[in-house]
RNA sequence: GGGGUGGUAGUUAAGCUUGGUUAUAACGCCGGCCUGUCACGCCGGAGGCCGCGGGUUCAAGUCCCGUCCACCCCGCCA
């Protein structure tokens, strides 16, 4: 008796067969996704990452087959051999293989499955709690082996073409030196060095800058990075990069090799030819029209800067609005919603609304529906002067039934609200066209920005290189310095962030010494990068892309999990593995660690 | 650290506003029938610490307090 997996080895996957394979044999193995039992003859849908096949089993090809078939439930992995069969008038249209199916003569059950604890249907609606904890049925449903698949042809186009543009493959530790600034790290103890810790890398960054000293000219790698913060449906503690750094650049080098590979990605993952070169906004211009970062340019709608008009009112007798020109930076902003889409919104969701742009910090959400001859209505800005309304009416374009949103204060804070509010009600208001892929360049960053006790942080890192008209002013007005530093945005997400370094040590010491770092401190934290800029350094730049979002737009999932083989929940555990958890008291004397009582 | 949503058979949900007989349905599961289904169909059946702990009450899935878990957002993520 011939043998599967010996004798009967596999002859097709489980998405190969067609009309044309009619007459022939076959040996298929899968997995059991439906049974359809109808006593006389026996159904059965057998899957594994290719597709789908029926196979049926009938009495006459062969009984014992048949009485075997009976017994198999959804989920028990099998193997078939029989002869492949048109289907004649019942051809099953909805799937590729669905002209054929495999009349079996001969079946083996590998191993059986208990019920699954979920149904394991491409549109589950089961809890991502439960799928999480038994991963690995969840990752049989064909939807998510698609994005491990698309996955997997993004690492390969990206090796080819990094590679045919001259890049080397290089790997950098994962345990390193803690560094502070930056994300939160993930620390080891050290055994060998009692009450010494090595950090979790949360970017090659500085390695890969040692490479360029190196003249290893051109380096890339796909790495794994660690950040100790909370997670978010688009961040995870441990993620991938695509990390790239090259010598002898300026920005629009960088940016060309990396719309390259954009390019070249959505062509193998998606057929999609996106044109080039792509967009670029500067620092100021997106955060001023949009309040953010990071925008969604799939639609316009932009922000409107109301400072300058309310200034030249004195405020409009609103104290409010007075008080805020006044305050130092303080500024006006206004968002506009057209009548067309403002109808949608109910007083009662613009209540709402004012909870949300609370949940940025905001104190509230002043805002109006503009009625006859330019009238507010529904606004809370009773006081406020003809003049001034008139003058935001026409600063705004303001017209007939649409809705205009206030919101003053710090720069940082009226863009939060406003940006995420246009972000918010296009969505909910479903004004994003779909199938559209709007990439760009947000270039011109500050080099600095003012922490929470009002010091100067390095925005970006701290070698980022300053934009070399700004260089006269790294002492007298930081804050106006801007950076060269770039990131590229894809639909409202941020999927890859670079800049040119800083090569020169005099130009360094002077960031040193404007983030408030003495030589001192300097020495201990980055003394082996300053040791390394002694010996000529190249000028250099780099880039890292988020694989992760990447797959994420590409597979066009709602979720980062979904693209993740095993993700971390929201308080970073790992359903299926219980990770983290406890070790004996023994492990930890061993690393020299003590627990507090 | 803060705000919000959810947790009821294996799964997905209803019931909770207004406490009151035996907690409801669909899918799945088990048994029977069925030779052309493909979300097969028909008949029958089993399956519940209503997340957990406390409280109020004659009585709690339902009201109150606490807690745990999952998810979303803000802060945070150079």
């Amino acid at each position: 008796m011939a043998e599967f997996l010996v004798d009967l080895k596999r002859t097709h996957d489980c998405g190969a067969l067609r009309a044309g394979d009619a007459g022939k044999r076959a040996v298929l193995f899968g997995w059991v996704a439906a049974r359809r039992d109808h006593g006389g003859c026996v159904f059965i849908d057998l899957r594994d990452r290719n597709g789908l096949t029926q196979i049926v089993f009938e009495p006459e090809t062969n009984a014992a087959a048949h009485r075997q078939a009976s017994e198999l439930r959804r989920e028990f992995c099998i193997g078939v051999a029989g002869t492949i069969r048109e289907r004649g008038g019942h051809k099953n249209p909805k799937l590729p293989t669905g002209d054929i199916e495999l009349a079996a003569d001969t079946l083996t059950v590998f191993s059986v499955a208990e019920t699954p604890p979920f149904e394991l249907s491409d549109d589950t609606r089961s809890d991502e709690a439960i799928r999480l904890k038994h991963r690995y049925l969840d990752l049989r449903r064909p939807a998510i082996q698609k994005n491990f698949i698309a996955r997997s042809q993004i690492y390969q186009t990206t090796r080819r073409y990094l590679a045919d543009n001259r890049f080397l493959e290089i790997e950098t530790p994962f345990m390193v030196k803690y560094t502070p600034g930056g994300a939160r790290n993930f620390l080891v103890p050290s055994r060998l060095n009692p009450g010494q810790f090595y950090a979790l890398a949360e970017s090659p960054q500085i390695f890969k800058q040692l490479f360029m000293v190196a003249g290893m000219d051109r380096y890339f790698q796909i790495v794994r990075c660690f950040r100790d913060e909370d997670l978010r449906l688009d961040r995870q503690p441990e993620f991938t990069q695509i990390d790239l750094e090259m010598s002898f650049v300026t920005e629009e080098d960088v940016q060309n090799v990396v719309e390259g590979l954009m390019v070249n990605l959505w062509k193998d993952v998606l057929g999609i030819d996106i044109p080039r070169p792509f967009q670029r906004l500067t620092h100021a211009d997106a955060t001023g029209k949009y309040g953010s970062d990071k925008p969604d340019l799939r639609f316009d709608l932009p922000l409107c800067d109301l400072t300058e008009v309310v200034k030249k009112h004195d405020g409009g007798s609103v104290g409010l609005l007075q008080s805020a020109v006044n305050a130092p930076g303080g500024v006006v902003k206004g968002w506009r919603l057209p009548a067309a889409q403002a109808k949608g919104l109910s007083r009662a969701d613009l209540d709402k609304l004012e909870e949300f742009a609370k949940g940025f910090g905001a104190r509230g959400l002043a805002r109006a529906r503009l009625g006859e001859g330019g009238a507010w209505a529904q606004s809370p800005m009773k006081t406020m002067t003809d003049d001034l309304r008139k003058a935001i009416n026409e600063a705004a374009g303001l017209g007939d039934g649409d809705l205009v949103f206030l919101q003053f204060g710090t720069k940082k804070l009226v863009n939060a609200v406003l940006g995420g509010l246009r972000l918010h009600l296009a969505v909910k208001l479903d004004l994003i066209p779909k199938d559209l892929w709007r990439f760009c360049w947000i270039t011109d960053f500050p080099l600095f920005e003012a922490s929470d006790e009002g010091k100067l942080v390095a925005a970006h890192h701290p070698f980022t290189s300053p934009h070399p008209a700004d260089l006269e002013r790294l002492e007298s007005d930081p804050g106006s310095v801007r950076a060269r530093a770039y990131d590229l945005v894809l639909n409202g997400n941020e999927i890859a962030g670079g800049s040119i370094r800083i090569h020169q040590s005099d130009v360094q010491a002077r960031v040193f010494r404007a983030l408030g770092l003495s030589d001192e401190e300097a020495q201990a934290k980055f003394g082996f990068l300053l040791e390394a800029f002694k010996f000529g350094p190249p000028p250099h730049g780099g880039i890292a892309a988020g694989v992760d979002r990447l797959a994420m737009l590409l597979c066009g999932a709602d979720s980062l999990r979904d693209v993740i083989a095993f993700p971390k929940t929201q308080k970073g555990t790992d359903l299926m593995t219980d990770a983290p958890g406890p070790v004996a008291r023994r492990q930890l004397d061993e690393l020299h660690i003590a627990l507090k009582e």
